[in-house]
DNA sequence: TCTACCACACTACCATGCAAGTATGCTAGT
DNA sequence: ACTAGCATACTTGCATGGTAGTGTGGTAGA
């Protein structure tokens, strides 16, 4: 676990950082039990920031309390996943829209830069660092629209999906197709037609319904 | 305020149920400040639940907390309203799409049972219920697409335009029209025509544009 | 009269104790 | 040996006291 040091903020926000990353890496994973007492103890701070950070996971739907019996890691839903992929496809569908409309010289700039160190991650095999560059060019597109907002809070239904991304070893295989379709996105946004750029948005988060079968079968307890 | 014993749940909810609805009708209005110990002698509670709940209202935007100062009720974010109705319009969109191909018999039943208490409320001029059977029809649609956990996602993020909605006296000017739309919809996802239903959706949300700067004249400390 | 400073009253944050419900394992009775 | 029941050790929910930071009003000094 993380030292507390790191955070200037406050000590709930410190707990609850450090839990939401332990379970999004895995590190706990679904169906662990995990109590305010031993968190509080293992974090050494008191009960109250710890029941705090628990509730919010809660809302996150990361973590599943049973009253007076005990609490444990949320299993993963594959409808719910399901959903935030289709929310996220049709958001995104309509910020790329907007993207060819309003977009500066500037954002284009940032996006292609974007795209060449997509491509040195790519030929390189840094599956980590694409897995961060293709989060900041989805960003990028919604910053550049002006849908920040919008952006954050699909991203924090989308929780689920990245566990479920953390399990899929498989992941490896899209990346190729990923980059590409990330430059046939630009060029789309760059020539300013907003049909195009549409449809190969929803190709691409339509490749994020992976191999859900196979992953069920091989962590069969992460389930519900 | 309410009385606890309505709530088999926990005192939590009852504390943020209360005060969401208090915030949202306005009841507690945009600016005001609350504090913990305020609301727990006025609820007969301890401050803990009224700190959970002033948690959960922080996360739905609805209450800014000052470490150390203070709490208020936050002021509407016009720019937070266009983000949740922007949202809002693509998810529906996307919904009204699968509507038309997997809608069942039942639900196009329950659609037109809606359809026709909405005529009879607007005919009598209840806009209460007018209200309630408009997220009643959308709803209704979610729930026949499958989506309803979308649903829930959008409406939680709506509170805002929810305060909006309240202050604005204008909105029966615009039933007549809200119907009619509603009734082309039913008739577009019968006739299996996701196009139209798209096409009206998004007129049908845009009409959620109210007439914001005269409201923001009207009620200048209400908003940021 | 004006200003600098300090005491005080507030706030939210965190620590901790108690209450109430639940699971479990041991013991006593058959 | 087996089972019913109780003691006990958990759990989370709630109550409350202390801490540290912030704003404010009054007072003392110029």
């Amino acid at each position: 676990m993380l030292n507390r040091t790191k955070y200037q903020n406050s000590t709930r926000d410190f707990v609850y950082e450090t839990l939401r990353d332990a379970i999004v890496s895995l590190e706990l994973p679904p169906g662990a039990t995990i109590s305010e007492k031993e968190i509080s103890e293992e974090l050494e701070v008191s009960r109250t920031p710890v029941r705090e950070a628990f509730l919010r996971l809660t809302e996150d739907e990361l973590l599943t309390v049973l009253p007076q019996r005990g609490s444990y890691i949320s299993l993963i839903d594959l409808n719910h996943v399901e959903d935030a992929r289709f929310l996220r496809e049709q958001a995104e569908a309509g910020i790329i829209r907007l993207a060819c409309e309003s977009f500066s010289h500037s954002y284009i700039e940032k996006l292609e830069k974007n795209l060449k160190y997509q491509k040195f991650a790519r030929d390189n095999d840094d599956e980590n660092e694409l897995f961060i560059l293709d989060k900041e060019f989805h960003r990028l597109i919604a910053e550049g629209a002006g849908k920040t907002r919008v952006w954050e809070v699909i991203q924090k239904m989308d929780t689920h999906s990245n566990r479920l991304r953390k399990l899929s070893l498989a992941m490896k295989l899209n990346w190729k197709k990923l980059v590409d379709q990330h430059k046939e996105m630009v060029a789309a946004i760059k020539a300013k037609n907003p049909d195009q750029a549409e449809q190969l948005m929803r190709e691409h988060l339509a490749l994020l319904i992976y191999d859900q079968k196979a992953l069920k079968e091989s962590y069969p307890d992460y389930f519900n």
